[in-house]
DNA sequence: GTGATTGCAAAGCGTTTGCACCGTA
DNA sequence: TACGGTGCAAACGCTTTGCAATCAC
């Protein structure tokens, strides 16, 4: 997250978004505004309702819209509840990274002591007593290469 | 995940429920073996289906529920798709640590070189070609202590 | 025997989609 | 003016729930 302040956040978003030929229409903008002023995790329908606080006049689809197009540009990026579970497979989130295959869903499991001992002391720097882990990458794996 | 043979790891796993008071239906027996065994990541309803074709009889509802205990006794974890979103934040999760506090939702996104260059070493051993990231940790925040 | 577990089917709920209208560029 | 974007509402699909029947212990 960069330490730009909101006001400038919003412009560097709205022009990327222009420069990768969006409009810019209300709708837009306020979801902009919401999600670029806020630190924190919002869901779609949070930031639906934030934006319609702020005035705006805007549906649920269009929210859902806008964030996609966020998230395409890289300027926002999604989070997910540790609750949340869209596969499952064998192991303890707690110690391990997941590595797995996007494409045929394979996954190894590594314990690395040097990536926990890390992950630990940036929770401990930042203040946060840590909770859950979510440490997960995709690649593809030597087989679908 | 441990290097156990999958007759070893279904015996475990059916041993920690039974310690936890869990009765041993056909149904979670089933649903065990079938996670246990499987080296990929599976959905709710992929594990069904394979349930289903072992021979098995069992209802959608009943996979979600077993699933649950054995998230519970953490012997099993979730996966997270890169694409699938509950929430949304402003940052660059190729190139961040995300630290989420999931009481007030305060997230703090975290540079750090070295955790990225172990990451991809990590991927690199494995033989993943890499992809995406999802590397987030959740924690509760100063103010929220 | 008895209380946990299951299957079924309905309900729930966040997300996606189709389409006509609107407004930015 | 043209066509990308929007709002609305219906459709969707996965997940959850209520309840009576079942079965593990």
């Amino acid at each position: 997250m960069d330490e730009s302040t909101p006001q400038i956040r919003i412009d560097t978003w709205l022009h990327a978004l222009r420069e990768s030929g969006y409009r810019l229409t209300p709708s837009l903008r306020a979801v902009v505004a919401v999600v670029a002023e806020s630190h924190h995790a919002l869901t779609p329908m949070q930031v639906l309702a934030l934006a319609q606080a702020g005035d705006a006049e805007i549906s649920r689809a269009t929210v859902y819209r806008t964030l996609e197009k966020l998230v395409e540009l890289r300027l926002v990026q999604t989070v997910h509840d540790a609750s949340d579970c869209l596969r499952y497979v064998a192991g303890d989130a707690d110690h391990q990274l997941l590595v797995i295959c996007p494409q045929c869903g394979r996954s190894d499991a590594v314990q690395s002591e040097r990536l926990m001992g890390l992950v630990n002391a940036i929770a401990a720097d930042h203040g946060y007593r840590l909770k859950d882990r979510l440490l997960q990458i995709f690649g593809i794996c030597p087989e679908c290469q």
